[in-house]
Parts: structure tokens; sequence; C-alpha cells
DNA sequence: AAATGAAATGAAAACGTTTACATTGACGGT
DNA sequence: ACCGTCAATGTAAACGTTTTCATTTCATTT
């Protein structure tokens, strides 16, 4: 059934060397032997066996995908864009999940040390020094997908969160909101620290004061959303507006709020990032940032394949992807 | 930087035979060269080169998973489990989504014939006969993940659509609900099709009357769900309850009713099927049937690196993973 | 007719590893 | 002392492809 080149160029009276010139458009090769090559090929039902060619050009078709241990919608499309460009190029996408076996240094590892893969993207939403370490061998190219485009000397595709929570902020300022709360994200994650730094900056442009107690701590989650809108309800001074630093915590919010009998947005309005499939869904629909998600995917891919494929200069290239403002009916 | 068996033999002095057994746990070589290749391997940093030995191997290290063209939450935590189970028995898991330029058929042959992959998962809603065909050349050992555990003599992981659905309608039925409407989904995705037929034999069993106006189609999604509820509204003669053959068609369905002002779940209850993160926090909660992903991912992993490693005598096996019931506010 | 050069092809090495088979040396039984 | 056995190690082939370098062929130029 699976046939080799050495099968194809016995029937062919050839060399070997020119069925592999023949298959690979080598322009070095009669019009007239490509032609017999190529129907024998397809007679004999060949398929060039990757591996070994992987391992005779000493280069791997293949890219890695290291992602964290979690798993939700974000990924899925990352996963599914990425693989698409991948594609177009000819490689492969080989992914690898962190979990409580695999570490994501562990993976790291792997990815620069095997062979496998010609180069990886790293998702992850922050950067600490063992992982810092592990990229320092600098084997394999890789690209970054990350909450923080300055989190070093890496090439990284990122969302705008920054900028986009000021712009959120300026929009709220914009329809009216004075007192403006936030539920921020886990401390370590690039994707909130950025998020709660383009809220508190904008709030300083805009000389609004923010209670202390305005402002919380979440974990990202719904029910870390939900218990931090009822820690901030026990102060009874309510800030008329609350920016949950992601969607998640935001529907967790909006319960917390409908809980206590207040109106959303009527009363306190809310606001989320991301616009996760459940934002226009939610009771109120949620006003939010929406990350181009598939776009990241192709970014990340299509610069990993540049570097891969050229020895491209020293220089890292960080993009910044912008994201779109989502109104609903939550404020 | 990569050293490889040659070097270490090298300075070991010793043959790269031995090289080679002592680092793959051969029992064919002294304690002593063995400590003394190892020290010399971690010295040199040496890390296999994992193409080569799947070259020399004849067979590889890497799993196949062929994915269709959507992305959704369920994706990510499929790909997630698959992984990890692959993880543990010494696999990659080489992701391959279809998409516009790369049809479901084609990967199946890659899979097939290039000899990157020493089997594959096939997660596909329905079979067809471009898709059997291209089965049908069994180079390589594959598992499916599908709607329907009898679309042919396969190795199939499955959930109990047909039962799951007959429960639900059993469910229904104790709680005193007698007419029961259903919207269907695509004609050709086999979960759709288990789920209407398990809902009509289950009607058919307690011997409720459904009118036909009370059995719509949908696609799965949102909007579909959200037209088919409003079609059935025009007869005004409603169910009492409606099963949607998937929570995105249910939430549709409870945006057509609130629209109408009808209440939920007093006047028309409504139910689906997946339990997706959504349905928890739509408005109302839905009652619905919970699918169990990462059992359904491990399961797929598990048979599958059965058949890759043994071989497996020819009977095929089918798994049906069992659902569970969860009661919300919808009904 | 000889020389030159280009185009097409072939021969063989190389990639890093595994593995079948051969060799060596030590030991125990006769 | 000889033979056989066994454990440890070595030798070399093999995997399928690419690629460098050498060779052949043939047309063109002198």
């Amino acid at each position: 059934m699976a046939s080799t080149i050495k099968q194809i160029a016995q029937k062919a009276n050839v060399s070997i060397a020119t069925v592999s010139r023949a298959l690979s458009d080598n322009p070095k090769v009669q019009e007239v032997t490509r032609k017999k090559i190529l129907k024998l090929a397809k007679e004999l039902n060949y398929n060039p066996n990757i591996i070994a060619r992987n391992f005779a050009k000493r280069k791997s078709n293949m890219l890695g995908l290291i992602l964290p241990d979690i798993s939700d919608e974000f990924f899925a499309e990352i996963i599914h864009s990425i693989d698409e460009t991948a594609y177009e190029f000819g490689y492969f996408t080989l992914v690898v999940s962190s979990h409580k076996n695999r570490s994501m240094v562990e993976s790291i590892n792997t990815m620069m040390h095997s062979g496998l893969v010609g180069g990886f993207i790293l998702l992850t939403p922050f950067m600490s020094n063992d992982i810092a370490h592990a990229l320092s061998t600098n084997t394999v190219p890789y690209v970054l997908i990350s909450g923080d485009s300055e989190i070093g000397d890496y090439d990284v595709i990122t969302v705008d969160n920054y900028k986009s929570s000021f712009k959120l902020v300026e929009h709220l300022v914009a329809k009216g909101y004075k007192k403006i709360g936030h539920i921020a994200g886990p401390e370590e994650n690039n994707d909130a620290f950025l998020r709660k730094k383009g809220f508190a900056d904008a709030c300083k442009k805009f000389k609004l004061e923010v209670k202390d107690y305005w402002l919380a701590k979440g974990t990202f989650t719904m029910a870390s959303g939900e218990q931090a809108t009822l820690k901030m309800l026990k102060h009874n001074d309510m800030p008329r507006v609350i920016f949950a630093a992601n969607d998640m915590m935001a529907i967790g919010c909006c319960n917390a709020l409908k809980s206590k009998g207040i109106k959303i947005p009527e009363e306190v309005a809310v606001v989320g990032f991301d616009d996760i499939i459940l934002s226009e869904y939610s009771n109120p629909s949620l006003t939010t940032i929406k990350v181009d998600t598939d776009r990241i995917g192709n970014l990340a891919a299509q610069r990993l394949i540049e570097k891969v494929q050229k020895d491209v200069n020293g220089k890292v290239k960080k993009v910044v992807v912008p994201t779109e403002l989502v109104t609903r009916n939550s404020c």
C-alpha cells in the first residue's frame, strides 16, 4: 500500500534522486520524466513519508502550541485560527496542553529540544521566572500570545488591554457616568493588570474619585464577580457603574445585583471585557469589549512561520491587536 | 547544544548501540555503564531527536485529532482531555482543524498516509459516503467521536443521545407535563437525529399526542431556536413544554417566548441538551442534559492508544457515555 | 573535429536512532 | 583443558528522504 520513492524509481527506470526532485518541483528535471514519475506516483498511490522528510531535511513542518491548564471558548478559536494559517503554509499544529502532570515549563523544554517542531506559540496569561528561563534556551523560534506586550524582549501578539480599558472608561464618562467601580482579575495575570491600569489612568485623567471600596479583586470567575459585588454592596454607597475585568465576573456581578433587587442599568450599570458568547444572551446583555481572537491566532502563526523560515533579524516584533466596543443593555 | 547519542558514545567509550539501550532502559546493559551514560547524557544536555526516533522505529508517537469546522467550548475541553491522556502514554496530539481550505476527507487522507501519526481520532457530527470511503483505507487505526454509535462498523465513543432524550421526556412526564414540543437539530447530524428519536419514542411510550406543529426543525443555532418558536406560536396552541435538541436553541426559544410576554416555566417550560456554560446563567436557568466531555476525550484517546500499541483483534468497541439530568428553573 | 558548457540524471552520503546479528569474555560443568 | 552458555557489548544495516557532487549526454561554438 504505502509506496516509496524507491519503488517509483524502479518502475520509472530512474534514480531515487530524480524522483525526489520530480516530486518536489525541482526545475532540474525534464518535463517528460516528471510527467512519467508523477503518473507512476499516482498509480502507486504514493504519499511522502513526512517523518522521513522532516528527518532528512533536518527541520520540522510542525508548529507547537502550548496552552495553559484551562479550556474555554477562547482556546477553541485560537487553535482553529492558528491551524488555519499553519495549513496555508504547509505546517501542522501540535497542541500541548498544560495540566496537572505537565507544566508549562516542561512543555517549553520539550518544544525546544525534541526537534519535533520548527517553532512554537506560547499562550500564557503571565510570565514567570521559570518560564523566562526555559525560553532563554532559544533553540527554536517562538511567539507569545499574552496579555502584555512589554513582558520582555519577546515576539508577542497581544490584545490591547490597556487602551481598550481606557477607552471603555472614556465611553462611560461620555455617557455621563462619574462614579465608577472596578472588579480586577488575578494579580499575576497580565491582562488583568493592564485592564486595571487602563481603568485607573482613565479615572485619573477625568479626575474621577474612586472610593477604595469600589475597587475589588476577583479571579476571573463568575463566583468571584458575585462575591466582590456583594462585598461592595455592604458599604451602602455603590458606584453608578461597575467595570469588571472580564465578562464572566461581569455576569457574576449582575447576578449579585439582581439578587438584591438592584436594577441594571438603571441603578447600577455593568460593563465587562472579552465579549464571550454568553454576554450577548445574559440578562441584561452586556456592554463589553470584543476581542478578535481569529486575528490573534492568524498573526501569531504568521509571525512564527516567518521566524521559522527566514532567519529573521534579531529584532523582536510586538503586535497589539485593537478591540471593539460593543454596547448592549447593561449600561 | 543539541548532542546526539554518537557524542555520548564517544565520550563514554562505548558504541552507540549501548547508549541507545542505556537510554531506553533496555535491561541488557550493565548498571555501571548505564550510570556512566546517563551522567554523560545529562552533562551534554542530551535530548533525543524524536523525529529520528519515530523514523527509525517506523512508528509515530503522535496522535491526530481531526476537528470539524466549528469551534465551541466543547472542542477546547475535548482537546484538553485527549491531550491529557495522550501525554500520560507518551504521545503528542496533532490537531487538524477542518476549514474552508481543508476538508475533513483531506484531513483523513493525510492522517492515513503521511506516516505522521500512529492513529487518529475523528470528531464528526455525521458520517458521509466520502468520509466512510476515506476511512476504509484503514492504514492506521482510528476512533470516532460521534453522535451515533451505530453509524457503521467503527470504534466510536458517543454520548448517549437516545436514552438521555428518552429519559428527559420521562422526567417531564413525571413532572406532569403532557403536551410536549420538540425543536430538532440539523437532519444530517447524528446527535440531532437520535435526540429526536428518543423524544418520539418516549412520546409513543407514554401515549402523548404531539401535534405536528409542535415539531420544529432548527439548526442548533440560537437564532433557529427563536424562529422555530415564533413559528410555533402562530398556531395559538402551544405545547406545555418545549424540548430543544440543544441548549443554544433552547435559549433562542426562551428569548422568543419572553419577547411575547410568555412566562417560563409557568406558561411554557423549556428544556435543552448539552449543558453549555451559558445554560446555568441564562434567564431562566436551563434544565438540560449534562455531557461529560472530559470522559469522552479520555476514553477516545485510551481506546486509540490501545489500538495503536497492541494489534487489537478485529472487533470494534463502542462506548456510550451516559449523561446527567440537570434540573434548573426553566421547567 | 575538438572543445566548451549546460542540462539532466545518477551515485552515494547524510540525517539520528533502533535493532538484528555477531563478537567477546567469563564462568560452570564435564 | 574443553565446550557450551550467557551476559554485555559492538557492528552494521535499516528506515525514506534530501542533497552534494560526479557523470553523462547533447547541443553549440570554435
